[in-house]
DNA sequence: TAATACTCTACTAATTTGGTAGGATAATAA
DNA sequence: TTATTATCCTACCAAATTAGTAGAGTATTA
């Protein structure tokens, strides 16, 4: 399951792109629209300008902008970006690759099932991008 | 995520469809071959018996079998038994469904964007069985 | 009737999730 | 230059979930 966080996030990135492109939008704005918690907004879209997902600009008339058209940011991007690997085990994250302790790869079944989930997984997600969530 | 839960889980019926067909296994020879902590992995057992993935028998010569032919339990049934939905929202769940508070659900570009996902994941974790994971 | 092996409920510690608080910093404009 | 606007950043908190553990109960068999 998705957290919350990423949802929010996805909605917030939804609305960018249906303004994409233009002037930057304020998080209290992006907060009343989508109905997301104001604080915990300007949480998530630090952490995706971080991602390099968005630009912020300070200031009056300041807010925030994506950082390229919103066909080339992908959801796969995104949910990297907030909630970490996408893949059902470590030992398959292509991003946040964990060896297990006690199981040996090359022979693990568990292993090779759970490649496949992920390639299947991750072809949709990185298809799909924030103009999809517009 | 998988949570550890599910992946013992999935170990110890990998152990069992290699047994299949034969006698029941103790809990006490799954935990020790797989390294599985032993009062966790009788939980785990527990409900997958519930869920209709094990059958048990008490008493000595006792022990766990599984309910039917390894080709036949789905990695998708066992996943959905432990950790409940695959799906990455809610509100695209087929056996964990719920509807989003917020959002009209046949004008979100998110809950289409996840029913994909949702298909192409769950296509590969239907086909998977317990036979894969010997 | 004793030993074996699953059953069941309840409990706990550690981690993660879903936020909130409050001040710091940068940009703009009067 | 100072007030205003709006993001930046760290730290904190409560609730939920995860990863187990404890211990007594029940059924089966020899
Ligand atoms: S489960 Fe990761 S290598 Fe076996
Ligand atoms: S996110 Fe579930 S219906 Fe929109």
């Amino acid at each position: 399951m998705l957290s919350n966080k990423a949802k929010y996030a996805l909605r917030a990135l939804g609305y960018l792109a249906g303004k994409y492109p233009g002037g930057p939008v304020q998080i209290a704005e992006i907060a009343e629209q989508q109905k997301i918690p104001l604080k915990f907004l300007e949480t998530i879209l630090l952490e995706l300008r971080k991602a390099d997902i968005l630009l912020s600009k300070k200031g009056k008339g300041g807010g925030y902008t994506l950082e390229r058209d919103p066909k080339q940011i992908s959801v796969a991007s995104v949910i990297r970006a907030i909630d970490g690997p996408i893949s059902m085990l470590p030992c398959v994250s292509l991003y946040f690759y964990k060896k297990c302790d006690d199981c040996d790869e090359t022979h693990c079944s568990l292993n090779r099932v759970f490649t496949d989930v992920r390639d299947a997984t991750i072809k949709v997600l990185e298809k799909k991008t924030v103009r999809d969530l517009i």
